[in-house]
DNA sequence: CTTTCGCCCTGAGTGC
DNA sequence: TGCACTCAGGGCGAAA
């Protein structure tokens, strides 16, 4: 399940080859992977072909490419949901995945090649939307200078390994919430990137229950939070993503291996690595939590 | 306005 | 063997 990390190394892989390239055809297997690509926008196809991607930019888990020529106009958007992946191939390629769209693009360097956005559940989506600007003039993600991002990624915080997230806002952002902490990590418009995987990693790293309000984390708790996200975050970079259940895989088609680094999340019942008490998993927002009852404290008024 | 809920979707896994 | 059911969860529109 692509969260920051993933998609990251994603966009990374893409960059090289992409960035310059000349998309020559588009083809749509399954027409509900651009549901959310508007039809007021124009045939998806005939937006795209003969288009040069301008660079690859990636906030949070949207990932999208400025179109040229003129790169201040368009550009097509993807988001890998919960099974996404945008494979980078040799044309000719057969996908044993499910292959839903296919770009053909041609790089003045690099050659031809095949993207393939393979989705099984198809939560994730493809699209061609038009940019517009950031509220704060800084560029709008990593990959590129542009401060210009696709409107249906504007109202999407930044994430917190942006050069231009601000600590400050995240901080007060979450003493206005009237929430728990895990549903905040969340939140995409208060912080992007982090998934179920990454919020309990950084949750348990800091000694936080999940249940705990935004309200009553204080700010050195809030802070050691903040520093934990960007550390899980970083490590799981480092070591190119977490997959377990082999749906998440690199533009090569090679797994991560964070999910060898995991000290909460799918550890319900086995010892918490800290404390030795067993991991518990309770339901959550149709999903679950993994945490250590033990070490994961309400806060210093709770305990 | 803010917060929470239900839906989208498919393949792997489980129990009978 | 086959079938019904559960589970995984990101994002968004609807409901509260």
């Amino acid at each position: 399940m692509p969260e920051l990390p993933e998609v990251e190394v994603v966009r990374a892989g893409l960059a090289p080859a992409v960035a310059g390239a000349l998309i020559t055809a588009v083809e749509v297997f399954e027409p509900r992977s651009l549901k959310r690509h508007s039809p007021l926008a124009g045939p998806f196809v005939e937006l795209l072909e003969g288009r040069r991607i301008a660079a690859a930019v990636r906030r949070g888990k949207f990932l999208w490419f400025p179109l040229g020529p003129d790169t201040h106009a368009q550009a097509l958007v993807t988001h890998l949901g919960m099974s996404g992946q945008v494979l980078l191939r040799s044309p000719g390629t057969v996908e044993d995945g499910l292959l839903r769209i296919r770009l053909q693009i041609e790089h003045p360097e690099q050659g031809e090649f095949w993207v393939n956005f393979v989705d099984q559940r198809i939560f994730g989506s493809m699209a061609v939307d038009s940019l517009v600007p950031t509220s704060d003039g800084r560029a709008a993600g990593l990959g590129s200078e542009l401060a210009m991002l696709p409107s249906q990624v504007a109202h999407i915080s930044r994430d917190p390994l942006d050069p231009a997230f601000s600590d400050e806002a995240f901080f007060a952002s979450l003493s206005r919430k009237n929430t728990g902490i895990k549903r905040a990590l969340l939140d995409q418009t208060l912080i992007s990137g982090i998934g179920n995987i990454y919020a309990d990693e950084a949750l348990w790293a800091a000694r936080v229950h999940y249940l705990e309000p935004t309200r009553t984390l204080d700010a050195s708790r809030a802070s050691l939070l903040l520093a934990e996200v960007r550390l899980v975050l970083e490590r799981a970079l480092a070591e190119g993503g977490t997959s377990f259940d082999a749906q998440y895989v690199n533009v090569n088609g090679a797994s991560g291996y964070f999910s060898h680094s995991l000290n909460a999340y799918g550890r319900q019942g086995k010892p918490c690595p800290r404390c030795g008490n067993d991991i518990v998993r309770e339901k959550f927002m149709n999903r679950s939590s993994h945490f250590c009852a033990v070490c994961q404290t309400l806060g210093p008024s709770f305990a």
